[in-house]
DNA sequence: GGATCCCGCCACTAT
DNA sequence: ATAGTGGCGGGATCC
């Protein structure tokens, strides 16, 4: 296995017999435990000290990538074990990550408790696949409901809904809202395919279940710095996403540290998109609260139309548009 | 009070 | 049978 020597916190690595002063043999299962343990003695907040927000999957996704980058050249084996015990979590908490992770092909399950991490490698290109793909589903009139909802994928229901989630924005035009109430009435199927129709009160509960995993997914995508969280428009309580497609370089004490709320997108910011590579990312990191223009880092290269001077009530109209859509249809569900 | 979403139970799958 | 995964929703916390 193979460790990033660049990163601050990392671990130094211990051989078994550095720390046991035993030169005797010991077993793959005593080193991995041994390992385990040292890592569990590295420094991460008592648990009754850290607060619920700092607990969020968007900030263990952020301390995830800090041990495991994007940018990255070649690829790395990560056992997700180990990577648990670093982070201070439950596995369970990993395989939110990872899985998300995976969907999008910065990681690939290679046996268990092992995955391989590409970082962003492959994202460019996933994601030119991905919004193809969104396409042939005919997302964009389903947002509309001018098409019917894509069926129900069978597996892998936190992958694959993070990628329909991530088709949403793609097939888009620049700069569009999308909240998870409208994700989700697209991306789940209400055409039940074993005839078992579902009462108000499952349906309902099935509603709640997909909108918490798109909060999940979406503080995950956030901290690959894919969507940004639109808050405080005057016409909707609840928050938007915007698709902003770059990785979002920051440092993972800044992010311990800054309690700053969501940064307010600037509306008019302008968006030319350039179709560099991900691939070099040489870069230095940045800080979080820029500006929304500073934190982008590299473009993924989407072959976004020329971006037609949007104005924030286009935005803000297509979003109550699709409300209204909403409301029209919603009677039925 | 509603929105957000952490947490861990437990069913399912792999070994 | 045991261990690894991951769906799922209760309910704590935030706003």
């Amino acid at each position: 296995m193979f460790e990033d020597d660049n990163i601050t916190c990392t671990p130094k690595r211990y051989v078994l017999t550095e720390v046991t002063n035993s030169s005797s043999y010991v077993s793959p299962t005593a080193n991995l435990k041994l390992l385990t343990n040292v890592a569990l003695h590295y420094p991460t907040p008592p648990p009754s000290a850290v607060h619920r927000k700092e607990k969020s999957l968007q900030i263990l996704c952020d301390r995830f990538l800090d041990l495991y980058p994007l940018h990255r050249n070649g690829t790395v084996e990560i056992q997700l074990d180990i990577t648990a015990a670093r982070l201070g979590v439950e596995k369970r908490r990993m395989y939110d990550i990872i899985n998300i992770l995976e969907a999008m092909q910065c990681a690939v399950h290679k046996k268990k408790n092992t995955y391989l991490w590409h970082g962003g490698s492959r994202l460019n290109s996933f994601l030119k696949m991905l919004k193809k793909q969104g396409e042939a589903l005919r997302l964009s009139d389903a947002l509309r409901g001018r098409a019917p909802k894509p069926p129900a994928p069978k597996h892998k229901t936190l992958g694959v809904l993070a990628q329909r989630f991530l088709m949403l924005f793609l097939v888009e035009p620049p700069n569009t809202l999308i909240n998870l109430e409208m994700a989700v009435r697209v991306l789940i199927d209400t055409s039940n395919k074993n005839k078992t129709n579902l009462s108000p009160e499952q349906q309902d509960r099935q509603h709640k279940s997909k909108v918490r995993r798109l909060y999940d997914i979406a503080n995950v995508f956030i901290s690959i710095g894919l969507i940004e969280k639109v808050s405080g428009n005057l016409i909707l309580k609840k928050p938007v996403f915007k698709y902003v497609g770059s990785f979002k370089m920051k440092k993972a004490a800044e992010v311990l540290v800054t309690p700053s709320p969501i940064t307010p997108v600037s509306w008019l910011d302008e968006r030319r998109p350039s179709s560099s590579l991900i691939s070099t990312g040489r870069s230095k990191r940045k800080l979080e609260f820029t500006t929304p223009s500073a934190s982008r880092e590299l473009k993924l290269g989407i072959t976004t139309p020329p971006h037609t001077p949007s104005h924030k009530w286009d935005e803000i109209l297509l979003v109550a548009d699709m409300e209204l859509t909403r409301i029209n249809n919603g009677v039925v569900l």
